[in-house]
DNA sequence: GCATGATAAATGAC
DNA sequence: GTCATTTATCATGC
Protein backbone atom coordinates (compact mmCIF):
# COMPACT_ATOMS: atom_id res chain seq x y z
CA UNK A 1 0.00 0.00 0.00
CA UNK A 2 2.92 2.80 1.14
CA UNK A 3 4.66 1.38 -2.29
CA UNK A 4 1.85 2.41 -4.42
CA UNK A 5 1.50 5.82 -2.99
CA UNK A 6 5.19 6.41 -3.24
CA UNK A 7 4.80 5.51 -6.51
CA UNK A 8 2.36 8.18 -7.23
CA UNK A 9 4.43 10.90 -5.53
CA UNK A 10 8.10 9.65 -5.77
CA UNK A 11 8.52 8.16 -8.72
CA UNK A 12 5.41 10.12 -10.30
CA UNK A 13 6.96 8.25 -13.11
CA UNK A 14 6.61 9.50 -16.60
CA UNK A 15 3.37 8.63 -17.68
CA UNK A 16 3.13 10.57 -20.95
CA UNK A 17 0.13 12.48 -22.17
CA UNK A 18 0.26 14.33 -25.33
CA UNK A 19 -0.51 17.85 -25.51
CA UNK A 20 -3.43 19.33 -26.95
CA UNK A 21 -2.75 20.76 -30.45
CA UNK A 22 -3.54 24.08 -29.47
CA UNK A 23 -0.67 24.10 -26.71
CA UNK A 24 1.37 22.75 -29.13
CA UNK A 25 0.42 25.91 -32.20
CA UNK A 26 1.14 28.24 -28.88
CA UNK A 27 4.37 26.34 -28.01
CA UNK A 28 5.80 26.48 -31.98
CA UNK A 29 4.63 29.91 -32.67
CA UNK A 30 6.74 30.94 -30.49
CA UNK A 31 9.64 28.88 -30.59
CA UNK A 32 9.99 29.68 -34.46
CA UNK A 33 9.38 33.51 -34.05
CA UNK A 34 12.60 33.71 -31.55
CA UNK A 35 14.58 30.94 -33.47
CA UNK A 36 17.77 33.44 -32.83
CA UNK A 37 17.58 32.85 -29.58
CA UNK A 38 14.44 30.11 -28.70
CA UNK A 39 15.45 30.54 -24.56
CA UNK A 40 11.87 31.97 -22.73
CA UNK A 41 12.43 33.94 -20.20
CA UNK A 42 10.98 32.49 -16.87
CA UNK A 43 7.94 35.35 -17.20
CA UNK A 44 7.31 33.86 -20.61
CA UNK A 45 7.38 30.50 -19.31
CA UNK A 46 5.06 31.58 -17.17
CA UNK A 47 2.67 33.05 -19.38
CA UNK A 48 3.23 29.80 -22.23
CA UNK A 49 2.07 27.44 -19.14
CA UNK A 50 -0.54 30.02 -18.61
CA UNK A 51 -1.83 30.05 -22.13
CA UNK A 52 -1.06 25.99 -22.72
CA UNK A 53 -2.84 24.34 -19.70
CA UNK A 54 0.95 22.96 -18.37
CA UNK A 55 3.43 23.34 -15.67
CA UNK A 56 6.26 25.82 -16.40
CA UNK A 57 8.31 22.97 -15.99
CA UNK A 58 6.54 21.03 -19.01
CA UNK A 59 7.34 24.43 -20.64
CA UNK A 60 10.85 23.85 -20.03
CA UNK A 61 10.85 20.40 -20.90
CA UNK A 62 9.23 20.95 -24.42
CA UNK A 63 11.84 23.74 -25.63
CA UNK A 64 14.43 21.85 -24.41
CA UNK A 65 13.35 18.87 -26.83
CA UNK A 66 12.56 21.12 -29.34
CA UNK A 67 15.60 23.13 -29.31
CA UNK A 68 18.34 19.50 -30.06
CA UNK A 69 15.80 17.81 -31.88
CA UNK A 70 15.61 20.93 -34.12
CA UNK A 71 19.14 21.14 -33.99
CA UNK A 72 19.50 17.34 -35.04
CA UNK A 73 17.83 17.77 -38.29
CA UNK A 74 19.71 20.66 -40.29
CA UNK A 75 17.45 21.03 -42.78
CA UNK A 76 14.71 19.73 -42.04
CA UNK A 77 11.35 20.72 -40.78
CA UNK A 78 12.07 23.66 -42.37
CA UNK A 79 8.29 23.42 -43.66
CA UNK A 80 7.48 23.79 -40.01
CA UNK A 81 9.60 26.71 -39.71
CA UNK A 82 8.68 28.75 -43.16
CA UNK A 83 4.66 27.55 -42.17
CA UNK A 84 5.22 29.83 -38.48
CA UNK A 85 6.94 32.07 -40.01
CA UNK A 86 4.54 32.86 -42.76
CA UNK A 87 1.79 32.93 -40.23
CA UNK A 88 3.50 35.43 -37.85
CA UNK A 89 4.56 37.74 -40.48
CA UNK A 90 0.54 37.75 -41.65
CA UNK A 91 -0.07 38.67 -37.91
CA UNK A 92 2.34 41.21 -38.10
CA UNK A 93 1.02 42.61 -41.45
CA UNK A 94 -2.69 42.97 -39.63
CA UNK B 1 42.28 24.90 9.24
CA UNK B 2 39.78 22.24 9.44
CA UNK B 3 40.36 19.46 12.36
CA UNK B 4 42.75 16.82 11.80
CA UNK B 5 40.77 13.88 11.77
CA UNK B 6 40.98 12.43 7.99
CA UNK B 7 42.28 9.14 8.34
CA UNK B 8 42.23 8.31 5.18
CA UNK B 9 42.91 4.76 5.61
CA UNK B 10 45.11 3.43 2.79
CA UNK B 11 44.69 6.35 0.45
CA UNK B 12 47.91 6.31 -1.64
CA UNK B 13 45.87 2.73 -3.37
CA UNK B 14 44.41 4.15 -6.40
CA UNK B 15 41.61 1.80 -6.77
CA UNK B 16 40.03 4.50 -9.72
CA UNK B 17 42.79 4.23 -11.76
CA UNK B 18 40.57 2.45 -14.85
CA UNK B 19 37.64 4.80 -13.88
CA UNK B 20 39.19 8.29 -14.07
CA UNK B 21 37.42 11.16 -15.12
CA UNK B 22 40.16 11.38 -18.60
CA UNK B 23 39.93 7.59 -19.63
CA UNK B 24 42.78 8.13 -21.37
CA UNK B 25 44.85 12.04 -22.60
CA UNK B 26 43.24 14.56 -22.88
CA UNK B 27 39.35 13.95 -24.10
CA UNK B 28 38.34 16.48 -26.27
CA UNK B 29 34.53 15.98 -26.46
CA UNK B 30 32.07 15.95 -23.85
CA UNK B 31 31.23 13.16 -22.06
CA UNK B 32 28.77 10.83 -22.95
CA UNK B 33 25.72 10.28 -20.69
CA UNK B 34 25.84 6.78 -19.85
CA UNK B 35 22.87 5.39 -17.20
CA UNK B 36 23.74 3.75 -14.06
CA UNK B 37 23.26 0.04 -13.07
CA UNK B 38 20.58 -0.74 -10.87
CA UNK B 39 23.35 -1.41 -8.01
CA UNK B 40 25.29 1.73 -8.69
CA UNK B 41 21.81 3.68 -8.03
CA UNK B 42 20.85 1.72 -5.24
CA UNK B 43 24.09 2.72 -3.24
CA UNK B 44 23.40 6.10 -4.01
CA UNK B 45 19.91 6.35 -3.11
CA UNK B 46 20.96 4.98 0.22
CA UNK B 47 23.58 6.56 0.99
CA UNK B 48 21.35 9.88 -0.10
CA UNK B 49 18.94 8.53 2.63
CA UNK B 50 21.41 8.99 5.26
CA UNK B 51 22.23 12.77 4.08
CA UNK B 52 21.89 14.67 1.12
CA UNK B 53 25.07 16.02 1.38
CA UNK B 54 27.88 13.59 1.15
CA UNK B 55 31.65 13.71 3.05
CA UNK B 56 34.56 13.69 1.11
CA UNK B 57 35.66 10.74 3.16
CA UNK B 58 32.27 8.64 2.16
CA UNK B 59 32.39 10.13 -1.65
CA UNK B 60 35.88 8.25 -2.04
CA UNK B 61 34.86 5.11 -0.58
CA UNK B 62 31.64 5.44 -2.93
CA UNK B 63 33.27 5.55 -6.04
CA UNK B 64 35.65 2.78 -5.29
CA UNK B 65 33.12 0.39 -4.89
CA UNK B 66 31.06 1.57 -7.44
CA UNK B 67 33.72 2.35 -9.92
CA UNK B 68 32.92 6.08 -10.69
CA UNK B 69 34.83 9.06 -10.30
CA UNK B 70 34.58 11.42 -7.43
CA UNK B 71 33.29 13.83 -9.64
CA UNK B 72 30.33 11.53 -10.65
CA UNK B 73 29.46 10.64 -7.37
CA UNK B 74 29.63 14.35 -6.54
CA UNK B 75 27.40 15.24 -9.23
CA UNK B 76 25.06 12.45 -8.57
CA UNK B 77 23.96 14.05 -5.24
CA UNK B 78 23.62 17.68 -7.03
CA UNK B 79 21.65 16.37 -9.46
CA UNK B 80 19.30 14.52 -6.60
CA UNK B 81 18.97 17.24 -4.35
CA UNK B 82 17.16 19.42 -7.60
CA UNK B 83 15.63 16.15 -8.54
CA UNK B 84 14.01 16.15 -4.59
CA UNK B 85 13.14 19.61 -5.61
CA UNK B 86 11.37 19.20 -7.98
CA UNK B 87 9.43 16.48 -6.32
CA UNK B 88 8.27 18.52 -3.14
CA UNK B 89 7.51 21.02 -5.41
CA UNK B 90 5.22 18.50 -7.50
CA UNK B 91 3.72 16.98 -4.44
CA UNK B 92 2.62 20.30 -2.95
CA UNK B 93 0.90 20.92 -6.30
CA UNK B 94 -0.71 17.73 -6.41
CA UNK B 95 -1.64 18.40 -2.71
CA UNK B 96 -3.42 21.99 -3.49
CA UNK B 97 -5.23 20.54 -6.07
CA UNK B 98 -6.59 17.26 -3.80
CA UNK B 99 -7.51 19.82 -1.64
CA UNK B 100 -9.73 21.53 -4.25
CA UNK B 101 -11.46 18.42 -5.79
CA UNK B 102 -12.65 17.54 -2.13
CA UNK B 103 -13.91 20.86 -1.51
CA UNK B 104 -15.55 20.48 -5.02
C1' DG C 1 7.55 2.08 -36.13
C1' DC C 2 8.62 6.63 -35.00
C1' DA C 3 6.75 11.06 -32.57
C1' DT C 4 6.66 12.94 -28.22
C1' DG C 5 6.97 14.05 -23.31
C1' DA C 6 9.73 13.02 -19.09
C1' DT C 7 13.79 11.52 -16.77
C1' DA C 8 18.80 10.46 -15.99
C1' DA C 9 24.05 11.83 -16.67
C1' DA C 10 27.00 15.62 -17.64
C1' DT C 11 28.43 20.53 -18.35
C1' DG C 12 28.80 25.35 -17.39
C1' DA C 13 27.29 29.87 -15.59
C1' DC C 14 27.32 32.25 -11.32
C1' DG D 1 26.95 24.90 -3.52
C1' DT D 2 22.32 25.94 -6.94
C1' DC D 3 20.30 25.80 -11.30
C1' DA D 4 19.33 26.09 -16.33
C1' DT D 5 20.98 23.53 -19.98
C1' DT D 6 22.49 19.71 -23.20
C1' DT D 7 22.40 14.99 -24.47
C1' DA D 8 21.07 10.25 -24.52
C1' DT D 9 17.73 7.16 -22.83
C1' DC D 10 13.41 5.75 -21.35
C1' DA D 11 8.26 5.04 -21.66
C1' DT D 12 4.27 5.93 -23.75
C1' DG D 13 0.83 7.32 -27.64
C1' DC D 14 -0.91 6.15 -31.85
Amino acid sequence: AVMILRSRFLDARRKRRNFSKQATEVLNEYFYSHLSNPYPSEEAKEELARKCQITVSQVSNWFGNKRIRYKKNIGKAQEEANMYAAKTAAAAAA
Amino acid sequence: MTHGIPPLPGRDIDCRSSVSDSPNQESKGRKKRKPYTRYQSMVLENEFLNSSYITRQKRWEISCKLQLSERQVKVWFQNRRMKRKKLNERAKARIRDDDIKDVL
